[in-house]
DNA sequence: ATCATCCCTATAGTAGCTACAGGGTTCGGG
DNA sequence: CCCGAACCCTGTAGCTACTATAGGGATGAT
């Protein structure tokens, strides 16, 4: 069977990814080098497709780049235990809940500021007024 | 009554802030530049502290560079309404919010990844087998 | 042959700071 | 009067995760 492979544009296609992106990923070491044509062009393996799906789905889920690499480098080595992966997957999951508490805190004083606005001039605004010092 | 003035360090300290902040604020434009002493050290006057007291509010509330420009810029012409300030806020609240649900989804994406992990061997973990390709 | 469309490298820019390096200033003690 | 500690100065590079140029070469269709 042929060994199939891609051009940068098409593997960007097939993945959602901008060329600059796939550059990106190669130049810090997330995507192994791929190989070349003659005229110097990148010629990516299915290797490759497959691996880039699993860098955009983890970073989609919000994981950083030293995540993915974490969990790339411990999903190569498939006979060791999960706990490290369990132990990333929680740890970005703590990371969520928190940002999501201080939004959730953030909505609630913007949400009194907003309500205080009495549509009057700048001068007697009380959005102005609550940032202003003097308050706390 | 004497004017009073802060070194840099001076107003670090009463404003929580980094010199090197304080430096930076100056340097994009949101304070404006303070006097000097003899030294050439910076010379802040109340002014300056009741101005990053503003931003640092502001910040604290999540409001960008560029909106805590803005917010400046109203607040110092008091007699033009208050809508623009308001619309500020509100869009800041949009953003907050829409930041709030992406995150809600995210967990709920991870609460179900970690509820899969069998403590098994990486090779059979269903959290890197979510995020391989072949999957949706 | 020519043009559009792809691709290449290298570099700089984004946000919002933070952290140096390599100096000068000020102030208190001895 | 000098020394060291603690402060301050400028300028530049670093951080995350890309994105966007500039200035070229390669490929494919007409």
């Amino acid at each position: 069977m042929a060994q199939q492979t891609f051009s940068i544009g098409e593997l960007a296609k097939a993945t959602a990814t901008k060329a600059e992106t796939i550059r990106y990923y190669e130049r810090i070491g997330l995507l192994p080098k791929p190989g070349r044509t003659a005229g110097n062009y990148r010629s990516f393996s299915t290797g490759h497709l497959g691996r880039l799906s699993f860098v955009r789905r983890a970073r989609d889920l919000g994981f950083s780049i030293e995540q993915v690499r974490d969990l790339l480098g411990l999903s190569d080595q498939g006979d060791r235990p999960c706990e490290a992966v369990d132990a990333i997957a929680r740890q970005h999951l703590t990371e969520v809940n928190r940002k999501i508490r201080d939004l959730q805190a953030l909505r609630r004083e913007l949400d009194s500021l907003i309500g205080q606005c009495g549509q009057g001039t700048v001068a007697e605004c009380r959005i102005i007024e609550a940032l202003s010092p003097g308050h706390e």
